[in-house]
DNA sequence: TATTGTTATACTCTATAACTATA
DNA sequence: TATAGTTATAGAGTATAACAATA
C-alpha cells in the first residue's frame, strides 16, 4: 500500500505509527502479567505518588473519574494495590501492595528490555533529542473532560 | 502528579503521551466531519490506492479483515466511498466517491492546521529530525524480526 | 486448501449521566 | 455549591470464530 505525501507530511501520523509499534511490543512483553502498558503506568504512578486519589490518577492518565474507577477496581481485584482512608471522608488514598511492588519490578524489567530493543537503532544522543522534541510537541493544553 | 525516573526513561511512554495530545487535537479538528483521524487515514489510503481491497486496507491500518469490514461499512454508509467489482469474484475494489474526495480535502485542511499548530514550537529542521527519528523507532525490531 | 468477504459475538477502553456522601 | 466516589449504561474500536463463495 502506497502512503502518499499527505500522510508523510502529518507529524501526528508519524507519531501514531511509532506509538503503535512501541505499544504492541510492550504489550507482548507484559503478556505474562495480564496487564496492559497503561495499567503498568498506573502502578508506577501510584508507587511514585503514594496516597494519591483516583481523580488525580485519572488526570495523570488523561481519563475521567469513572474510567479511573474501573481501572482501580481491576488493580485492586488483582491484589496489586489497595484503597486506604484518604485526606477526608470522600477520598481514598491509593497504595501499592507488596505483591504489586514485586510484580511491578518484573514488569519494568520486561518493558525496559522491550523499549531498549525497539530503540536500539538510535544513539544515546538521538534518544535524548527524540525525547526532547516529543515533549515539545503539543506542549499547550492538556485536559480531561467529565 | 510526580512522574518518576521509570516513566521518564521509557521512550514508549514519551511517544504515547505525544500521540495522545496530537490525536485529541486532530479529533477535535475533525469534529464537524464526524470522522476519527484513523477513518480519515483510511480515506487517504483508498484515494492513493484506488481499487485496493478491504484486506489490504486493513493490513495498512494494522487491523484485521473483520475490523476493516466494519470501517468500510461506515465509510460506505456516509457516502464517502464505494465497493466496486474487484480483480476476482471474491474481492471488492474500494473507490473514493466525489463526495468523499471533497470531504477529504476539507478534512486534510483542518487536520493540517491542527498538526501545524501542535508542532509550532519546533523549527523546520527539528521537525525533519523528529520525523526521521520516529521512523527509526522500532525499525531495528522489524529488520531482525521474522 | 487458501483467501475474501461476511456475520455474530465478545472484550477493552472510555465516556456520560445520575446518585451519595461528604466538604 | 462543589468535589470524590460510585453505578449503570452506552459507544468506539478491535478481536475471534465460524460460514459461504471463490480461487
Amino acid at each position: 500500500m502506497k502512503q502518499g505525501a499527505d500522510l508523510q507530511s502529518l507529524m501526528g501520523y508519524q507519531i501514531q505509527r511509532a506509538n503503535l509499534r512501541m505499544d504492541a511490543d510492550a504489550r507482548a512483553a507484559l503478556a505474562d502479567y495480564d496487564l496492559s502498558p497503561a495499567k503498568m503506568t498506573a502502578l508506577i504512578l501510584i508507587r511514585d505518588n503514594p496516597g494519591c486519589d483516583q481523580t488525580a490518577l485519572g488526570r495523570a492518565l488523561s481519563i475521567n473519574r469513572s474510567s479511573a474507577m474501573k481501572l482501580v477496581n481491576i488493580l485492586v481485584d488483582k491484589g496489586l494495590i489497595e484503597r486506604r482512608p484518604g485526606r477526608d471522608l470522600r477520598t481514598n488514598a491509593l497504595a501499592l501492595l507488596p505483591h504489586g511492588e514485586s510484580q511491578l519490578k518484573a514488569m519494568l524489567k520486561a518493558v525496559g528490555r522491550s523499549d531498549a530493543r525497539m530503540t536500539a537503532g538510535l544513539s544515546a544522543d538521538e534518544l535524548k533529542t527524540l525525547k526532547d522534541l516529543l515533549e515539545r510537541v503539543g506542549a499547550a493544553d492538556e485536559e480531561t473532560g467529565d
